[in-house]
DNA sequence: CGAGCGATTGTAAGCGTTTACAATTTTGCC
DNA sequence: GGCAAAATTGTAAACGCTTACAATCGCTCG
């Protein structure tokens, strides 16, 4: 069946008995190939284990048969769960994923998205996660002729898939307010070096209307970046504790921040929900383990839902329908890390 | 500097008054171009900001610039690490990375180590971590004309990284044994349909050799595929409860399993190490945290050093040095959730 | 029955590299 | 200074595919 050499679309125009160039419409299901023809050429290359060369078919002005997955890291839960999901979506299509991680790096970042041209040549599509562009990127992303589709980034000229984060973040900090919390403090999934998650902005805005509608202002001592690692989450409650004292109550941008900030706890002797009320996002599956309350949000779901209408713009290039944009639901989960407050300070700040 | 379109290797030739072949000779470092020629490529290219196709190169029969990573999944906490860091030396290097995810799948897997010669048509080398291959899949690998190194596979004929497993899987179990436990279970990383992950038997391998030491056997019933996840681990524990009983201890092949015991053994009013004393390996971020006792291996660490023996390889083909194997430091940390045997039931199943 | 038209198929020219091999220049030596 | 050998450079043919554009086929219609 499969030949030692690998069969070019040569041997199979000659196997079927038709012309190289029709061969390559058939098996690119372009139009204009009679139903005779369409048969022949998949015989010919099903029994030649025929595959096109990414490389042959890319240099002749086709497609390369890869898709980026680009990440503001790929350690991440998050990150790594949305990873594998869209990469079984694109290697079931037939696509190679090619993994750029921006490692929270800046200057990575910029390499990356400086020269859309180089990308447009290794890969056919990108898929965004998260990442923070500025409106001059994202045009040139939209102008690059690469199919782009994003997890975590509403408001984009491409099909997009995500939560509400907005409203997430509102809700889980809404749940401390409403347990009689004042003094709240968000461990945010940023990087010093700002940019990299963009979901973290939005959430930062839930976080301030809910405490704006409880006429509550948010003290800028009381956002501390954490990046989005358990580590993060550890030393920004650290600095936090030692710089400004403990607040009443806690909201972290991921649920691994969380951990993190509970591990800080520990370290001081302190714990929640005893010391201070805490809640994340995303129901990590050790969250239940640690009672974590937190906001839940389909994550798998997400990339493979992102990566399947990437699949599909590929896939029918003409047309141009306009960009989508898919809200999966999040849960408000309240486990063990929030309660009531129980302070009795009440000089606010 | 960079011209709106993409420069050809053409435009260098003509800038720097040589001819194609020449520059493409300099651009690769090949022998025989004088500095002076050197020189001018460079400068011509710099001005150029010209990048080579890798399409145009591949299918000239030179490199695709990409290199693959092949896990059996990609989300498990090892892997991510792993992942990244050699994610991070490959686009250093100048290389793509693209992830293949075996996802434990017996036909993903199949469909990737099958054909090769598919692969080697897209990717110049391939990095595999933890990947229990065959004898046969070894040689195919070997002779494929792809460049091979890897992460936790032994005792294989290319370049290799890794921890001693059955070293690090002995000293937990010794760990145990020691503390007056006999009757052990563990809880394999390998996945119901066996295959999958490499480290795993020589794991087992080495828990077997402690017991026998201690003149125990492993019984088969005590040894519970877990695959490599949290939630492996937790339905393993659950069976393990409902079918056999508590053991005295158990020895989780990573963490991750480990945090799943402990979590289904909570579900069951049960607790480490009051009702069973539980170790694991990896030292994962969250086992302080919950005082799991554990091996604590370098990831990052390996996935970096065997990217970059792949890198070296890659840059040097010509020179076939003996494929080197690597040990990385483990180190036992006793936490909290081993202590000494307090049962009194003496009698051996 | 032949012109005309749409549908299908074929021809051949790239796409941007690499690489035998040929041509040229430089070097070493007598 | 001149010649062979070595080093450098150039020429041109792939590599395997896509795609204008030309050619052919099969019909419909007057």
């Amino acid at each position: 069946m499969v030949s030692a050499q690998r069969a070019t679309i040569q041997d199979v125009a000659v196997l079927s008995g038709l012309s190289i160039c029709t061969v390559s419409r058939a098996l690119r299901n372009l139009p204009n190939v009679s139903e005779k023809a369409h048969r022949k050429v998949a015989e010919a290359a099903g029994k030649l284990g025929y595959r096109a060369s990414p490389a042959a078919a890319r240099l002749a002005g086709g497609s390369t048969g890869s898709i980026a997955i680009i990440a503001p890291t790929a350690t991440a839960w998050f990150f790594a769960q949305a990873v594998e999901a869209a990469e079984e979506v694109f290697a079931d299509g037939g696509h190679d994923t090619v993994l750029l991680s921006l490692r929270n790096n800046a200057e990575v970042r910029t390499r990356v998205f400086a020269d859309l041209a180089a990308l447009r040549q290794r890969v056919d599509g990108v898929l965004l996660l998260n990442v923070d562009l500025d409106a001059d990127e994202i045009d040139a992303l939209a102008g690059s002729g690469l199919a782009v589709a994003s997890v975590g980034m509403s408001g984009v000229p491409w099909d997009n898939v995500g939560i509400d984060d907005e409203h997430a973040a509102w809700a889980a900090t809404s749940h401390l307010l409403e347990l009689g919390h004042w003094d709240l403090a968000v461990l945010s999934g940023r990087e010093l070096g700002g940019h990299s998650v963009r979901t973290s902005n939005n959430r930062l805005d839930g976080f301030s209307r809910a405490l704006s509608e409880h006429h509550l202002t948010v003290h800028p001592d009381l956002v501390i970046n954490a990046g989005s690692s358990i580590e993060g989450g550890r030393s920004a409650m650290t600095e936090l504790i030692a710089h400004r004292g403990l607040p009443s109550a806690l909201f972290a941008d991921c649920d691994e921040i969380a951990f993190g900030a509970l591990m800080a706890l520990r370290e001081h002797g302190l714990g929640a929900p005893k010391d201070v009320s805490v809640i994340g996002i995303d129901d990590h599956p050790m969250s239940w383990f640690l009672g974590l309350s937190t906001v839940a949000q389909p994550v798998a779901d997400q990339g493979a839902f992102a990566a399947n209408l990437l699949c599909e713009r590929l896939l029918n290039p003409e047309q141009d329908h306009a960009p989508t944009s898919h809200f999966l639901d999040t849960k408000l989960i309240e486990r063990k890390t929030t309660r009531r407050n129980r302070r009795t300070d009440k000089n606010h700040d």
